[in-house]
DNA sequence: TATATTGATGTAAACGATTACTGATTGAAA
DNA sequence: TTTCAATCAGTAATCGTTTACATCAATATA
């Protein structure tokens, strides 16, 4: 492959002149730029970025550090994120690291070795100071997760609000005896949620029963949703509506409950978390928060760009939710005794 | 961040020496490493990856085109890519392309500016004959989807046995009037998984009704199953047996056989292709061939990798592939005729 | 006409690593 | 004791750009 040297001898110029045509940013003779794009076009030249990067002290280059890009809300962040990255002419690494810290340090390292000038991080657990060692130094912006106790600048929603959104709809519509499928991670989002249904309940003068209550092992699986529902639905005096905090875990507690011989929404109401798109495929089609994804991953983006370039960046931004109603939901009837009696073990 | 020059400062060595003590290769006395080293940890030294890929000539990076991350069949693949990736020691920028070419030039020029040492194409069309100029000059490996015309080595299975496999079963089952759901792509597993469902039927003595074919529009989702399944099924003469070239396809050809008041596998046999997890979310559980998605990632890297090398690799690898019965498929029964009537439009 | 100003171009020094080459030291062989 | 090879460390060139600075010609100003 050609060098720059080569174009200059081959236009007779000398080589910052070859620099400077490329980059167009210094008046050149007309003559000479013609001459230089000739040579360029001739010999097939193409710049090298290694050497740019080395020269320029950057590298274009992000990582995003993701648990795991299967789940199609990351998927749908990442959208976001790419698009602005093609924008602001970012390349990036995505690195499913499913958390581990020791891999997530090993990744953020790249910021040191000058492999990538920023990072964004889907998926910061709650007192992860660690990360906060390389905010200070590197520009980090934190996506749908991060912890409110360090100054690291994150894009996210109101998940307690959306959650008393959530609370609000099922206990104006009757529901009394309210379940909810959590997950025993880390995350703020959880803990958040979790806080939310708890004193939604409290506050409409209704009981926190633990045994309504399933913190799932590990991810936001289908599989997770199907044992948890099971294992909530076979109580003796069974929730009416279940709140799931992430519509995979909806879809399967559906297909647990239906698996039982339930019929949702009839029997029971079921509301996910997210908006994938998996939502709207399978009767009964799920209700559910809408997270902004594309926009929470196209805000982040823009935001490490903004840090890369040494600009002052807002700490705290949240995106609107909204709730929307589908096919799993419905008031309660009252109309659930009978079925009691049809529950396995 | 330090440099090479003061750790050597710091070490009083030359920057020679802290180089080979780095990289550990040449011998350098006991003592003087352990100067480098104490001074590498006091300094907080990182070595800058951009002047080492320059003096080496190397990026450690590849590229790979998808078309689409978010389908859990590509997601699989490249799951095994990166586990291979880490193997190795390389890193890869993932691009989403769609399958345009412009984009994907541009991205493969990466190769020519030095950002990217191989690239791995998971959705090469047929007849694009100008990956053969990128593929004469760099290491560029297919996966999943290549042109046989071309000299380019790739990894994948064998969509004509696979297809005939699925045909054997369907025809020895009884089915003789089978309906694919294709696509109108210009992938060669479309073409091969059509050729062998055609020639499947003639060698059964069985009619190729060209009525029985839908080609489906752009990608392989579950919203095109759907609207095909439907347009298939609407038939006076409607086929009893449907073989999608996609479990996504599958799924929604289910979901619309479902919504007409068909059961599966009862009045509608389904048969899927990739066996992607959402086959046993929902019941029926899809028939499926499965592709060892992973394997194929895998095997994609190595082969790149041994390129980069400068070894010899295989043109053209291909992996076993299964056909595995479960829910969505059944022996006709010849039960069809009662249905016929409440078929809408 | 002499001088200051402007603007285009070239020269050469970075950027931070790797490595060919050179030189010094040591020990063994003659 | 001399010679030679082997071992290890240092010097400096190199990778391919960008860019501060120097140079020079042309124009404007006095």
């Amino acid at each position: 492959m050609a060098t720059m040297i080569e174009v200059a001898n081959r236009a007779n110029v000398s080589i910052a002149t070859v620099s400077r045509v490329l980059n167009g940013q210094s008046c050149v003779a007309p003559d000479l730029v013609k001459r230089v794009q000739d040579a360029v076009k001739e010999l097939h030249y193409e710049p090298n970025f290694t050497a740019r990067n080395l020269r320029r002290n950057e590298s274009r280059t992000l990582v995003i550090l993701t648990p795991n890009i299967t789940n199609p809300y990351y998927a749908n962040i990442i959208a976001g994120i790419a698009q602005g990255a093609q924008e602001h002419g970012y390349s990036y690494f995505l690195f499913n690291t499913e958390g581990k810290r020791e891999l997530d340090e090993q990744i953020l390292d790249r910021l040191k070795k000058h492999q990538a000038d920023g990072a964004i991080l889907l998926a910061a657990e709650l007192g992860a100071d660690w990360i906060y060692d390389y905010a200070k130094e590197y520009p980090v912006v934190q996506c749908s997760e991060f912890d409110p106790q360090f100054e690291i600048p994150h894009v996210s929603i109101d998940n307690y609000q959306a959650t008393r959104d959530v609370m609000d709809y099922l206990i104006s519509n009757g529901h009394t005896r309210i379940g909810t499928i959590s997950i025993d991670n880390r995350f703020y989002s959880t803990s958040e949620r979790l806080r939310a249904y708890r004193d939604a309940l409290r506050e409409a003068g209704l009981p926190v029963e633990e045994d309504y209550i399933r913190y799932a092992t590990g991810e936001y699986t289908f599989k997770m949703g199907f044992k948890s529902a099971h294992s909530l639905l076979a109580q003796e005096n069974r929730p009416t509506a279940l709140f799931c905090i992430s519509d995979m875990l909806a879809l399967g507690a559906i297909a647990g409950a239906k698996e039982m011989g339930f019929r949702v929404p009839e029997d029971v109401t079921v509301i996910g978390f997210d908006d994938v798109e998996y939502t709207t495929m399978f009767h009964p089609y799920v209700t559910t928060i809408v997270q902004p994804c594309f926009d929470i991953g196209h805000t982040a983006l823009e935001l490490v760009c903004n840090k890369i370039q040494h600009q002052q960046v807002p700490t705290n931004v949240l995106l609107p939710h909204r709730l929307v109603l589908r096919e799993s939901a419905a008031p309660y009837e009252g109309n659930i005794a009978k079925f009691t009696s049809c529950v396995t073990g």
